[in-house]
DNA sequence: CAGGATCCAAACGGATACTG
DNA sequence: CAGTATCCGTTTGGATCCTG
């Protein structure tokens, strides 16, 4: 990824496409609702209305949509019980676990740093 | 990040206060074109125009908006070299840097359940 | 309860033109 | 070269209504 293509290689064909493939997998995950709903579902199994309650502040539609595309790329796996009313349990799946432990990552330097930004924003300005 | 508040707790408003920051700095980052940047940027100290070419498919406007997001957060700093034509060098912070680590995980991430991801997409339709 | 579909306002983001 | 400002189409995302 950030790659600056090595333009004359043999399979620049394979490179490129896996390329694009890979920003195109960042560009899915690289955004706020996915990693807030991947860093809620690491704690344990839920179902769309738990989830809907922990993941504060999201919409009914983001969260669908979402699931639907971590779903695609089979981070999250999803569990329809054949009930009435119908209950689903979204989990993680091994790949989605990895990828929560570097989100872990980033919510911990979140506050590790919280200090330095509001300096930083307090030199800024604003 | 993603706490369901404690309501009854005594500091309460110093919490959902911080909360509510923590939310707002990982919404900023939480995004594409900002990880990009700090990705890219921890390599070495670079131009504005060395940026635009090593993002691959950035905009001037995107570019510019997130450097000013990254430099509001103290994870970049701007510096300006007093020449004609003008010359802008931007650095990583140190905590820019140790989120620069955690987006290196993603990235690797990416490419070690590259397999997963297309053989889940397949099972999945698209 | 889970989730699809629709409407519509707000934001995003690209292209372009202009400045020091 | 770096950066701001504007125009304007595209996308996002919330609210709402409807189904099995």
């Amino acid at each position: 990824m950030v790659t600056t293509q090595p333009k004359g290689s043999p399979d620049e064909a394979d490179l490129t496409r896996a390329d694009s493939l890979a920003r195109e997998i960042f560009s899915d995950i690289a955004n706020k609702w996915a990693l807030l709903i991947i860093e809620t579902l690491g704690e344990r199994t839920m179902r769309f209305s738990e989830l809907r309650n922990e993941v504060e502040g999201i919409s009914h539609k983001m969260l669908t949509q979402n699931l639907r595309m971590l779903e695609r790329n089979g981070l999250v796996e999803r569990h329809v019980h054949p009930t009435v009313p119908p209950r689903v349990d979204y989990t993680l799946t091994q790949p989605g676990q990895a990828l929560r432990a570097t989100v872990d990552g980033m919510c911990d330097w979140t506050h590790r740093y919280f200090g330095h930004i509001e300096a930083a924003r307090h030199r800024f300005g604003t």
